[in-house]
DNA sequence: CTTAGTGCAAAACCTTTGCAGGTTG
DNA sequence: CAACCTGCAAAGGTTTTGCACTAAG
């Protein structure tokens, strides 16, 4: 998805629910924005900060702490949370539904997100009479490969000492 | 699911684990995870901690942390966090697979579980080649009965003051 | 020109840490 | 009786808030 065709909607979307809202159109939201919808990464709001001031863009951070917070109750973008970390935030793409979920490594805490359109639908089709629904977040946990193999590593090496204590 | 068949196994758990890990049993770790497995609701460290001291058992709030810590470790609780509310943690039933997700409330941030066998199954049975699942989470967002009812009132309100100023 | 938005500094909040003393294995 | 665990207080890091100034509508 390249950077304008996942921006312009965005902007588009933005400035309607501004309008709506009765908000102000600040040259400060739409160069966040646009930072933001620049990469389909997950993202810190102190990262996204510093990634516009090394550009020469000053805001402060309260300014994008605020800013984040308002694109999410814009749906713009969606906020994860995994372990002790900061907030992540992800961007969403105006007019496509949801066709991915996460692997949360539960040592390391790395995230990496898959595209299932299957489990995606049906997810999205789960209907309740109470609650209606608009979105999901689908965090599967588990080891990933780089953590496998350091655990290897380690058992072979506790096992290696263990036998050199009783030899027989 | 009543407290003393899902208490018997976590404190077996527990147990072992600790051995494992060469780590101690102290009556603390015990005391806290009789009270994590008495209710099967989502808790919060501090309201744990509190309804410790409540009953008249004193444990201070960093060990409530560390030993919290130790369980999600150890696979007897997991750690939900929404928005930006203090970590949640929910007991996990030794033996049992995870059979439920939950409904998250965009606006008032009010979590439900649900249980779905079906849906819990086949996300469970996602399998990838460089990652081993272990669990998963599964939140679906969207507005609660609650929310939606003052959402429709609200509306009406705001609709009643704007025909009042222009009557034609 | 009115009032929301921004910047800055300070506060608030949850969680972790350092260290002294007590308890487990 | 050595090492680990606990309690307490203090620190740490992220996010929010208060207030004065600036700028959008």
């Amino acid at each position: 998805m390249n950077d304008d065709k996942a921006l312009n909607p965005a902007r588009a979307a933005l400035s309607q629910y501004l309008k709506e809202k009765k908000m102000r159109r600040t040259p400060e939201r739409f160069a966040i924005l646009e930072k933001v919808f620049s990469t389909d990464a997950h993202f810190y709001v102190d990262a996204l900060h510093e990634s516009l001031e090394m550009e020469g863009y000053h805001v402060s951070l309260s300014t994008v702490y605020a800013t984040v917070q308002l694109f999410l109750e814009a749906g713009l973008v969606r906020r994860h949370q995994f372990g002790n970390q900061p907030a992540q935030y992800e961007r969403v793409l105006q007019g496509v539904t949801e066709n991915h979920h996460h692997l949360v490594c539960t040592t390391c805490g790395r995230v990496r997100a898959v595209k299932d359109e299957e489990i995606a639908a049906r997810i999205s089709g789960l209907r309740y009479s109470t609650f209606r629904t608009e979105f999901f977040s689908l965090y599967v946990y588990g080891l990933c490969s780089r953590c496998q193999k350091r655990l290897r590593k380690e058992r072979r090496k506790e096992l290696e000492a263990t036998e050199k204590k009783k030899p027989k």
